[in-house]
DNA sequence: CGCCCATTTGACAGCTTTCAAATCGCGTGG
DNA sequence: CCACGCGATTTGAAAGCTGTCAAATGGGCG
């Protein structure tokens, strides 16, 4: 009766369904869940550091980001969540959140009681292990960005994060892997690898300098792969899409 | 029967009720898991990256790091394992272990077989609650790890890990809080930071020069708590401890 | 057309790295 | 007990990457 392709909770079953198994009961349930939807604006803060976490989030449209301010005044951007993206297992399975998550874009966002996230992951294990699974991809992903920064020098964290959104926004949908439209400012995306916006904004500059992208506004073309991955030192493996039939152009 | 305080694997269930309460069936199922037990020399390779992880491992003595190494040759080490720890349950619920696990003292790991860790959780779930609420702290601490790297100081960071090891050598009863012994090396500490070695022992030296710690050797003695954590911008809150008793010296 | 914010550029300071060499601590062997 | 040897720690000097500060340019919108 329902159509799941549109049912507002939709792309949390398909994204799930990449990390095990989900029967049609596993989705019923899942699409059963009770939700608010509610639009944020670009900078709205959906999950405020320090509070109980009281509700999951879906992100069903938009970006939002996951950051830390420090006590010098500093911001760093911890993970970006595209569509489909389950923003805030983390914080609403914990007590209280130890990160904000704000509004990157305009974004859509359906709010789901922390009970009933807790109640299905236990009811129906192979919900469970989806979500378990898809905390853990997130964790993966947090390691590879405390490499790209401790590790890496700025050119390298550059195209690095550069490969990352490529794999990821054609993954979801949303651009091809050598063309997209970068979903924040240059200062954001400082924020993402640690360094100041003018030495990013300096790093994009020689990128594009030596033939390894290009540039029109935020819409970043990939010219040369191979050597960007090089550069990067980029294996996608951390990713955890080891799915079939994604082509390297 | 079974004297649960030198079972071998015992430290696990301590730890995992932490994160939610086990009753005796799920604690006499976790000591009932197989394992193989076997020593570690320093800087063995427990988990190699990329390979298949076929084992979950507990640490039972001694200490373990995640890292990645980097195809410019750099090392990051991306968290540190202590008594009690799951060393790799991220490695082995993901089908390829995304970084390696080194030992970093000598040390006593217990290899439990994949299957066995995976068919408890799904069987016992408040096991794999506790398991899941596990991966989920050691998420929050990459994301620590990640803002400390990306936006602080060198000295920030040094004063940061001192202030992390000192708490949780506390909890695992291996310290106290104000004195405790460094397990590794200034060029591993450096790997933690991604800060170059010689850096590293200057900003210790700096420390210690302004009676923030004291040091003989790898010893290190907290003279000042109150200004290391400010100087660090250092909250636990991160690690998830909300546990009574744990004042500050 | 004019305003506002993001992007871009320049010059310079400064933090961190690099490269070397000296010192220290500790286990081993005489 | 003391000398030796090796790795870890420590220090110095200089280079270089990244940050800071300011100002110019550019694009979108009222």
């Amino acid at each position: 009766m329902t159509d799941t392709q549109t049912a507002p909770l939709s792309p949390m079953t398909r994204k799930l369904a990449l990390w095990g198994v989900l029967d049609a009961d596993d989705r019923a349930a899942l699409l059963a869940l009770p939700y608010t939807l509610r639009t944020m604006e670009p900078e709205e803060i959906i999950v405020q550091e320090g509070q109980k976490a009281t509700h999951s989030c879906l992100l069903r449209s938009g970006f939002t980001y996951r950051q830390t301010i420090l006590a010098n005044g500093g911001r760093q951007i911890l993970a970006i969540n595209m569509p489909g993206d389950m923003v805030d297992l983390q914080n609403s399975l914990l007590h209280v959140a130890d990160h904000s998550v704000v509004a990157l874009t305009r974004c859509a966002v359906a709010f789901i009681p922390r009970e009933a996230v807790l109640e299905l992951a236990f009811d129906r294990p192979a919900v469970g292990k989806a979500m378990w699974f898809d905390t853990l991809v997130d964790a993966s992903m947090f390691r590879a960005w405390i490499a790209n920064i401790g590790r890496r020098t700025a050119r390298e964290r550059i195209a690095h994060i550069i490969c990352e959104f490529a794999i990821r926004l054609e993954a979801a949908g949303l651009g091809r892997q050598n063309h997209y439209e970068l979903p924040m400012s240059q200062e954001r995306l400082a924020d993402c690898v640690g360094l100041t916006p003018v030495h990013t904004n300096r790093m994009l500059r020689d990128l594009e300098h030596d033939g390894l992208i290009d540039r029109a506004q935020r819409s970043i073309r990939i010219v040369d792969w191979p050597r960007l991955t090089a550069t990067a030192d980029f294996d996608p493996a951390y990713l955890h899409m080891n799915r079939p039939g994604m082509p390297q152009p």
